[in-house]
DNA sequence: CGTTCTTTGACTAATTCTGACTATAATTAT
DNA sequence: ATAATTATAGTCAGAATTAGTCAAAGAACG
């Protein structure tokens, strides 16, 4: 697993980064020019190694001062049931669909009432109206996603 | 909220001003020399980080005696300040503003801390993405509004 | 072999920094 | 009073400084 291409080495670098300080901030071009790699291959290392599912949680800034912050979170033991929401939703969700779904979470007190009524108001139809009711769906599909993807972990 | 770039040592500079004064009035040119930046770029931290998006009035006055006065402003105390965002979002929002409005709203016990998280969630970059800024943005500001107002018929 | 993963770089996007030019208010000179 | 001068702050566009995207080329794997 380790050393059989610069990503892994990279990889291994940012994690050890991260053992000692739970969230790390570097900047991409450091970290591209300390391993002799273009820097877009920060970005590919990130995206296929840091991700929500592995437990991370990535955010960054461009222009003077820029950064990438990669931070270690914990994940919640439920997330089987996330998973499985997240794939019937697929690219696409009715406001119905997505009505069900906050239901379903709020049973299971992955979230509060009042949290639930922002979702909802968030999701809503008229929120959302976009003159196309595809592109419409596929908006509510990334917020219930994006929703559900943070429910992963404990902030 | 680093220190890597000047400016949010002066935008940290002017928060601990105000956090001891509630109302805090500067000369531009004095701030600008003591951080040896130009002038304008005062301004900019000001455009940039002390909006009413963030929860802070300014005021000015040019000429001889001129001053920039930044006032840090109350929810509570003043619950036209909803309407006054809704104004100001009007039919786009970025995230930026986006986020600094969720933050306020935390900051005057408007919503939780996981409340904010699930709104930024949903008005993400990423998860609003549909390949026009123009639209992404009208999105946004439709969503921003949606919570905004759901907010004001809850207290 | 074909498929998947990695590497690369050209192009794009976001944010900050800078300075020339403009606008306004107070003070001083006529 | 009025005009000229001085002292502030504002605007805007361009340069500089970061990071992101995407697709094509190359490498590794099965």
């Amino acid at each position: 697993m380790q050393g059989k291409n610069i990503s892994d080495i990279i990889e291994k670098y940012l994690k050890e980064m991260i053992a000692e300080d739970e969230r790390v901030e570097i900047s991409r071009s450091d970290i591209a020019s300390h391993f002799d790699v273009v820097p877009s291959q920060i970005n590919y290392v990130i995206k296929t190694r840091f991700t929500i599912q592995n437990g991370y949680v990535v955010e960054s800034k461009r222009g003077g001062g820029g950064y990438i912050r990669i931070e270690k979170v914990k994940l919640l033991d439920n997330i089987d049931i996330l998973d499985t929401l997240i794939n019937a939703i697929g690219d696409g969700l009715t406001q119905r669909e997505g009505k069900a779904i906050i239901n379903t979470l709020v049973l299971n007190d992955l979230i509060t009432d009042n949290e639930a009524d922002l979702v909802l108001a968030s999701i809503n139809k008229q929120t959302l109206s976009v003159g196309n009711k595809l592109l419409e769906n596929e908006i509510r599909a990334n917020i219930m996603v994006a929703i559900l993807d943070h429910l992963r972990y404990k902030s």
